[in-house]
DNA sequence: GCTGCGCATTGAACTAGTTCAAGAAGTTGC
DNA sequence: GCAACTTCTTGAACTAGTTCAATGCGCAGC
């Protein structure tokens, strides 16, 4: 194996987390499948069934789906020590509604739905690990619905800056303007009002 | 303790989710309290600690925040058998900023913090309960956002109807109005279009 | 060093949704 | 049975955000 696939990310992840011996991490690192993707390469297109959660190790990625008039809306940018995956299509064995594009030459964790159920019997304790991930995305994607609902874009713009200061040099801004729920045309227009 | 206090709604719930022996139902129903709240009254305000979750028998409520402008914005209308809290103020024991208000007499069965992790250590399978509650969730949580960047508030209210065709019968319109993310006016705007 | 493409910007016309003020209708309290 | 309150509706003026078409700019390919 490359040396790239380096454990020492999503070991300080796993840490944050949870406490386990060096024999449960053994196991865990025994799991995990390495996997590299290209720049505009898809990891996983709608239709398909998500086989896989992922974890960046490096790159950056972008979800999104096709909405009713085949636009697409952008869902989040995936970047270091962040985990992604469809988790409906993973957990129900459905075909997924997402695709998931690389947006730079990235190398990833993957950990499929077999595996995961073998750690969660082996080792519970990484229940919990998955249970806090959850709850954390739970969290974002809560605050961001509040933020769609009750802010204007210009707001919400601005939210995006602070918390993500980094994915404007790694994404097209027409992108980001997706995410935030906008036409790249009024997004460039609230920067040019914000410039001034 | 009133015979409205039924476990057999909730166990039935457990049951969909996992599988457990006569023992491990006995400690989880021992640690289970009971909870009536009259309609009006608040069962968790902003700046409190949510100290429990709460599972609806009867009744229904509303959780909702107040924006910058001192709006209320309505996040969800539990009604029975389902799960509420504010699972971030309940997990890290900070300060909610929901409000949650029963809009009917209700009665739930509450579950303090102590109580959930003492679960979790004797009978691991609630893990993975509370991860299926919170992965369903954090699904109908996306859909909610992807509606409401990528389709029109029409579209938005008829899913509504369609999802929760009971709701509108228990829970003022101007409420619906603003877990839609508009205003009680165009509300009534869309209802009159739609009626035509 | 040109060609073509992806990306950002601009402006004008438009539409979805808001704001404010007023009025009607149903409900609750006493 | 009236008063007070809450809810829903309506219309007119307004604003946030869209759509479409055009322009310019940087940069990758050859």
């Amino acid at each position: 194996m490359n040396e790239a696939f380096s454990y020492s990310e999503i070991d300080a992840y796993v840490d944050r987390c949870i406490a386990i011996t060096p024999e449960e991490r053994s196991f865990f690192h025994s799991i995990l499948e390495p996997k590299t993707i290209e720049r505009k390469q898809h990891l996983l297109r709608a239709g398909e069934i998500c086989r896989y959660e992922y974890y960046v190790i490096s790159g950056c990625l972008r979800s999104y789906y096709l909405d009713e008039k085949g636009n697409e809306v952008n869902i989040m940018f995936p970047v270091e020590d962040w985990w992604l995956g469809d988790l409906v299509s993973f957990t129900y064995n459905i075909p997924s509604s997402l695709y998931i594009e690389a947006m730079e030459d990235s190398i990833l964790w993957m950990i499929n739905q077999e595996n995961k159920e073998l750690l969660f019997e082996k080792v519970p304790a990484f229940e919990r690990m998955f249970r806090l991930m959850i709850q954390r995305s739970l969290a974002a994607i809560q605050n961001r619905l509040y933020a769609t609902i009750a802010k204007t874009a210009e707001q919400r713009y601005q939210e995006f800056m602070e918390k993500y200061p980094a994915i404007p040099q790694r994404i097209p801004q027409h992108h980001i303007a997706s995410y935030l729920g906008i036409t790249p045309e009024f997004l460039s227009k609230i920067r040019r009002k914000l410039a001034s």
